[in-house]
DNA sequence: AGAACCATTCTTGTATACAGGACCCGGCCC
DNA sequence: GGGCCGGGTCCTGTATACAAGAATGGTTCT
């Protein structure tokens, strides 16, 4: 057992051939090629990704950690079917994820130059906000949006914070834009958008000004903007195309 | 992709060999036989448990996911090591999560049946606590406290809620019975066990009478309780031998 | 005709062989 | 003497062969 890190051997990393499995396996459940329910055969998936059964195993076994895949009592991977709970369920815990780094980054402060990476990020996206609507707009909102979800996970200088909330985050519906897509063909979908903004700019106010209950208050209440919004989606069946992993809904 | 579920193909489950190879590899962990920033070796590991490579890679994937190593730059794992930030973050996490399940408990309303369950469960405890000290005793109370936390986990009805729970409580250090082996030994142990029990009193009122905020909050402070113990470890050496996976603590 | 039994086939778990790249150490040349 | 080069060793990623159990379907017996 050495001590000396290494720096690279075999492949590259997530090498090429696992990255391959994983991603492939991943879109073909949150495609809904693979139907909820579905076994997930090894030598099925190897016959129609063209890998062998390694990296294919590997990928099943990090997609059941993930949460979108179940193991199966004898042996083997199904694709999970998800409830209306389980992701209401899934976005409250974003929320509380979100909550608990907002509040720590409040309680114990946070580097100036974060605070002011958010800040800038903010401008920006006050900039396409109030933009005329269109697939620009729209794009860069998306990744705007993303962008400050991942640099609040940050905020509190906690990698264990950091990984979970990545980690909830991974869960195709629960993300910070998983109903952005649906949100664009509401009516009320620039209202909902400023709404969301207004509560980015309150829960920088409140890290800055260390108010570790409000920052954490303001953080659940954005995660219910998704909540919202799903049943927005519920409610409008033409939408939940738009919307990646929703053939993982059980209806 | 055939559809049924399969009752049991080869091992039995978590099978025998990849079985083996979690617990041995994770006991070589905490046990602090292999110490922090020590590459874990496939080959090392095959030689010292008598696997074979694919049982022990499935096991070192597994581990990085719980976080307990750590993926190097260019393939393989160290064992992570944990700062005293990272260790309070993770009691802070379980604090969290479990508040969130007492609040979804009293706000949605648990099943009678499991708050009866709990109810008994802590008219046992309050029978250990009361009884005189000693190895018997001391046994029964970490039993009865990891099933308390198990049972409060399972109160909100939410598979994920529960998953994740008790997915940060693999983390050696920070599960609720963590610091019990080592408060044994202090003079204050009694005292603490006693508040403690009452804290599970509260929050089981808190549940049934549906005051969310309250169970939250008080899930939380009995996560401190943890905290309390670990900086009282760390203030005291000679109790840290004591405590399962603090020898990942880096000094 | 119906039920029981057996072989086939499909599945995963496990072991192992092969390949490519990185590090280390020794030797060689300047 | 110091720097550079090259072989050996070690590592992981990948592919594949082997084993054992379970479901399935056909066949056969009553």
């Amino acid at each position: 057992m050495t001590i000396r890190p290494r720096q690279a051997a075999g492949g590259s990393g997530l090498a090429s051939q696992s990255l391959k499995a994983l991603l492939g396996v991943r879109d073909l459940i949150v495609s809904g090629t693979a139907r909820p329910g579905e076994r997930m055969s090894e030598l099925a998936l190897v016959d129609r990704l063209g890998l062998s059964r390694t990296p294919v195993r590997a990928a099943l076994a990090q997609l059941a950690q993930e949460g979108l895949l179940e193991a199966l009592p004898g042996g083997g991977y199904a694709v999970r079917a998800f409830s209306h709970g389980d992701i209401a369920d899934a976005i409250e815990l974003r929320g509380v994820l979100e909550g608990t780094a907002a509040r720590l980054a409040a309680e114990r402060g946070a580097p100036p130059a974060a605070l002011d990476a958010v800040r800038r990020l903010l401008q920006e996206l006050d900039v396409v906000v109030a933009a005329p609507p269109g697939e620009r707009a729209f794009g860069d909102y998306v990744a705007g949006n993303e962008r400050f979800h991942d640099l609040l996970a940050r905020l509190a200088g906690s990698d264990l914070i950091r990984r979970e909330v990545e980690r909830v985050v991974t869960l195709p519906f629960a993300g910070p834009s998983a109903f952005v897509e649906a949100q664009a063909a509401l009516p009320a979908f620039r209202d909902v958008m400023r709404q969301a903004q207004g509560q980015h700019w309150a829960m920088l106010e409140a890290i800055e000004g260390r108010e570790g209950a409000r920052a954490e208050a303001l953080a659940r209440e954005h995660a219910r903007l998704a909540r919202r919004n799903l049943d927005a989606v519920l409610r409008n069946a033409a939408l939940a195309d738009r919307v990646p992993g929703l053939a993982l809904l059980a209806r």
